[in-house]
Formats: structure tokens, C-alpha cells, sequence
DNA sequence: GTGAAAGCGCTAACAG
DNA sequence: CTGTTAGCGCTTTCAC
């Protein structure tokens, strides 16, 4: 190991704080303090430490911060695949937030398709090991299990656009079950009758309700659904829905479709339209979830209920950083965000 | 501060090295060496330290062990913006690679417009202060100085997706030289002679290479550039040149358009086929770069120079890793990635 | 307000 | 192979 005062030349970064103290001539306590926001600084040994960090080129170390302080300013984000515009989206707006706030991303992709259960384990592990000050779950896919697993090693943790069975940890989604009730209404509105759902995964709580907003409303209206598919969030298992419902005589076919997100319905609408031949809005009305940026591309111009993505983001980091600040173990809060419904051209004008 | 053993419950990463040596009857070294893979470990004290470190849920601190060792294992990836769906592929790629290999991202999104150029500073300060191992600069739009300035701190350092002037720092592009060429060749042959160019931001040099090659293919075969117009990489303003370009007398009109990437061209086609009711490919031919997601989806087809995602990224981490490991500062090395034409509907067949 | 000193949790000589 | 020990760079009592 190095000794004190050895340096890899090339290095700026090895200016450390007792360099300054020594330059200004005052302790590492002194130096210390001017740089810990709300500490006793003396002014005349504020202003030579500041020089003399200035002209060494300090850059406080966060690590030996974070060792000491316990506060590593790094918060977790872990999603599962950024195929789905919707997450990048979300991402960028939570990175803008929590940056703005002094705090940094740390990022897990956790791509379903090429990792195994254990994988989560590590995650997981690599996360606590990196003593991240929280945790923001933003992957539909993620088990709840891993929730429970954060929750309980005592670090704040969100749920992001999912919720639990288990109320013991924080989340933050849309209005979901409202979603699907809009989308309902705005289908039987626009004279659909033969309602079609295209679902997200199985087990995704965010899709369980939309389905069930949906169902909701169509039941109060008398109306039974007319066919269900799963999609699993995948263009694939789309593709695959869509054909299963609507790649059938004409008779059998829905007259409108409710696909639990916008990414899958890019895919329904690529089968429907160019596969199928079918004229959208014309014989399929179809409307989907999330708002993404191309919903509104001149190549797709799809109804869907809108996420208000900042409204979700602000509320996470926000819950986030109380959790973060509290000494006691804050009790579990869930939002619900509203939603709304954006017309375009895949429904009757 | 806490003093030693006392605990705050709940907070189960705060079992440390000594408490595992306590229980397993060994030295805190001897743990230590059993978590660092080619230690001397003893076979038996292995065994019990083991066992003793499962029994209370031990888990290294990353931080304490970056403090002492000066390798975080961290690599800063900054992306200027992900509403171009190339970047969240390149991230999710990047991510894969480095997590594979026990590193982990930091992410730092520079959204331009609303940034100035003091934050480029705070990135930079940021980064260094948590002592990442290395940077991607996945940014088209990031200045060269902030290259420069990592560079100079010592600390690894790759330029993705664009170069720079100074050949100091490391660098991943694709041929787009070359791309421009396969571009022109692809167009002339499909009969286009009005062929007009949409550039990204005018100082990218991933624009300015794509146009070079462009120009150099054209000339080759003695045709003037017919038009050019400039998208910033940006839906908005690539419309405005698509207009720009289009919105005039038939006569006046490009037959063909290379947009300096997909993200652009799908406003550029959307203008085209809504606004201006052209038919693509019959009376406009485009094509672009990259080969984002979207450009196979039915909604746009969109011809296009396909950018090796998978070579790219690899490239990046091997680079990386390799500087990192040498303990002498490596030559900056230069990578160019082959691309290829991936043929659509937006030329003709 | 200021300095001395004791850690934060881990690694890496060094001597046995 | 194992334990002892001296740091890594910073924060935070605790006296002065």
C-alpha cells in the first residue's frame, strides 16, 4: 500500500484534505468544516482554506464521505428492460430530479430474458453493498420478494409504477384501475360493443388493474369483454395476441381492443394494419396505456391514458428523500396518480 | 458518531468484517482474505468463516473496501438525452457487459436543454468525486473539453459514438464514412438524383462523418448534393429541415432524403407522408443511421445503416477494463465498428 | 471557533 | 497460512 504522502503522478484526485489543511495552514478539522454545509467555519480560515483548495484542486473524496457519514447520496434504480419508451422516459426524469437534488443513479438492468432467479440475489446484494441510500423499483417484472428483501435491510425503498400485496413498502403508480375504467367508457363511447383485453404479464399488479378498471366499467354497462390475450409487455407476445383475437372470421372479431401498455399495442397495430389489413379506426378501435413518446408519432397516433410520468417521478424521489431524512423508519405511503385520456386517431373521432 | 458494537436495529448491513471475525474465531485478515478470490485462505478457517459470515448475514462494504483499495468498481456512463431510442439500447447493452463483469453504472444524463455549460463541470467533479473507474461519454453533444478534462484527471476515459479532435482519448464509432457511402451508393442505385441530407447537430462529428461519406460517394459518381438542412438530432427541428426541403414546387423537390439518423427521420417521414401526403418510397426515397428499435416496426420501415450495437459496446468495455487494469497509462486507442444497410420500405425494392 | 483524536469497514504489507 | 498493524480520506465528538 502507498504511503501518505507517495503520489501517482497523473492523479489530481490525491489532493486530499490534510494537503489543504497544510497548505492553509490550519487543521483537516478546519478544512472539514468549510466544506460540511452548516458547520462552525471561522471566516478568515473559511476564505484560506478555500484558496488553498483552489489551487491544490481539492475535490472531496465521496467515498471517505460516504464511509464515515453513512450516506452514500446514491440511490438505486433498477428496471428491467428499457425497450419500452415509457422507462426511459421515466428515467430521465427521476435522474434529472434526484441529480438536481445532490444525488446520483446507480443503475440496474435487469433484463428478464437473460437472467435467472438467483440474479436477483445479487442484485440485491451488489445494491446493500454499495450502501445506496434507497431504492426505486421501477421494473413491473421485479418479485415482490426483492421488495420485502430491500425493505427489510432497513433502506428506503419505492415501488415504482407496480404496487405489493404486502402494504409494508412505499409505492408510487397510476391510477390504474381509473385507467382502465376510462378506457372503457371512451371505448363504448366511441360504439365499440365487442371489447377486447391484450394483458401486460399475469402477475403485474399494474396490469391485473387495468384489467380490472376495465372490466369494471364494462360490467356497470352491461357489457361482458369479448376476448382476452396475454402480451407479457413483449412486441412478440403482442403480435402473437393480436392474431390470436383478431386473425379469426370476421364475425368473431372485437370491434376495439384495450392493450394494457403502449408498447405492446405498437405491435397489435402493426398485425392489425398491415398483417391483417384491418382499417384502424374503422373496423378495430384500439386503446392502449402510458402515453410513450411515439404514441403520438405520425406512424401510430395512438389513443391511450396518459401516465403523468411527472407526477410519478417527483412523488417517488420525494418519498425517497423524507424516508431518507427521517430517523425513525417512516410507515409505508402509496400514491396514486391520475391519469387521463389523450385522444388520437386510433379511435372514432 | 456511533461508538463500535453499538447497533441500530434494523439495519442489517452494519455486520462487518470484525463481528464475522469474532464469531468464526479468526482474525478480521482471515475474513478478509476468504471475500478477496486468489487470497491465501486456509481451508478450514474458509469454512467457518464462511459459515459464521451466513449466520449473520454478512455483507462487504463495497465503500470501505473502494476507500482502501481506490477501485470502486463504478463506471460513469453519461448520455445526453434517451428520447433517441439508440441510446437506452446502448445502455442496456452496456450495462449487460459491465455487470457481467462486476462493475456497476453510474448514470449521469446531460439533457441539454436544460443544462448549461457550468453543470458540465459539476458532471465532471461529480464523477471524480465518487472515484469511478472509468467514463463512457455516450453523448453526441458532450464538448470535447469535458473529454479532455476526465482525460487529464487520469482516469480512463472512452468517447462512444463520436471522436475527437485531439487523438488523446480513446474512441468507439462506427464506420460512418463508410455509412454515408452505402447511404449514397444505396440511393443512386435505387435511382435517386435529387438527394438532399439532414444533418444532426453541425459540431457532431458522428453528423459530420456521416455527411463526409456522403459527399465523397456522391462526387465519386459526379452528382451534386441537392439539398441539405440541418435537425439538431431533434424530432422538432428535423421536421422544420423535412419541410424546409419539401415544402416546395415538385420541382424544387429532392427524390431522396439520408437523415443522420433514424430518430430524425421518423419526424422527417411523418412530415413527408401526413403533411406533405407524399408517397415514400415512390416519390421520396430515405434512408437513415443507426437502426434504433423502431425502425422495423410496421409503422415506419425505415431503410437505414445499421450501427453494430453489440460490437460497439463490447469494444467500449474491453477498452475500459484494459486501461483500468494497467497500471502504466495506456496509448489511446481508436475503434471503428463496421456498419452495414439494412434494406426497408423507405427505397425502393 | 478550533485542533486532536477516534473511528467508518476494509485491505495489504509485514512478521511470524 | 495467519494475526497484527497501519493506513484509505473524511467526519465528528470532545476539550480547549
Amino acid at each position: 500500500m502507498r504511503k501518505g504522502k507517495t503520489r501517482s503522478p497523473g492523479r489530481s484526485s490525491v489532493v486530499t484534505l490534510s494537503d489543504v489543511a497544510a497548505l492553509a495552514g490550519v487543521s483537516i478539522s478546519a478544512v472539514s468544516r468549510t466544506f460540511t454545509s452548516g458547520a462552525s467555519a471561522g471566516k478568515e480560515t473559511r476564505r484560506r482554506v478555500l484558496a488553498a483548495a483552489q489551487q491544490l484542486g481539492y475535490r472531496p473524496n465521496a467515498i471517505a464521505r460516504t464511509l464515515s457519514t453513512r450516506k452514500s447520496r446514491i440511490i438505486a434504480v433498477v428496471v428491467s428492460y428499457l425497450e419500452n419508451q415509457f422507462y426511459p422516459s421515466v428515467l430521465e426524469a427521476l435522474s434529472q430530479l434526484l441529480q438536481a437534488r445532490g444525488y446520483h443513479v446507480l443503475l440496474f438492468i435487469r433484463n428478464e430474458s437473460t437472467s435467472k432467479d438467483s440474479e436477483t440475489d445479487t442484485f440485491l446484494l451488489e445494491m446493500l453493498q454499495y450502501q445506496v441510500d434507497g431504492i426505486v423499483l421501477a421494473s413491473t417484472m421485479m418479485s415482490s420478494e426483492l421488495a420485502a428483501h430491500c425493505q427489510e435491510s432497513g433502506i428506503p425503498v419505492v415501488l415504482f409504477n407496480r404496487t405489493s400485496k404486502m402494504n409494508q413498502v412505499s409505492s408510487v403508480a397510476s391510477d390504474n384501475i381509473e385507467g382502465g375504467r376510462l378506457a372503457a367508457r371512451l371505448l363504448l363511447r366511441k360504439g365499440a360493443r365487442r371489447i377486447a383485453f391484450i394483458a401486460g404479464l399475469e402477475d403485474s399488479s399494474t396490469s391485473q388493474e387495468r384489467e380490472q378498471g376495465l372490466l369494471a366499467e364494462l360490467n356497470d354497462n352491461g357489457v361482458q369483454l369479448f376476448g382476452r390475450r396475454v402480451g407479457e409487455y413483449s412486441l412478440e407476445a403482442a403480435s402473437r395476441a393480436a392474431r390470436g383475437l383478431f386473425d379469426v372470421a370476421p364475425s368473431k372479431r372485437p370491434d376495439a381492443v384495450f392493450v394494457a401498455n403502449d408498447h405492446m399495442a405498437f405491435a397489435v397495430l402493426d398485425v392489425l394494419r398491415i398483417e391483417l389489413q384491418l382499417q384502424i379506426p374503422e373496423d378495430v378501435q384500439v386503446v392502449a396505456f402510458d402515453n410513450a413518446p411515439q404514441s403520438g408519432w405520425g406512424g401510430y397516433q395512438l389513443t391511450t391514458i396518459e401516465q403523468n410520468v411527472k407526477a410519478m417521478t417527483e412523488a417517488t424521489v420525494s418519498i425517497l428523500l423524507e424516508q431518507i431524512s427521517s430517523e425513525v423508519p417512516t410507515p409505508a405511503c402509496h400514491i396514486v396518480t391520475p391519469v387521463t385520456t389523450v385522444l388520437r386517431r386510433t379511435t372514432k373521432s
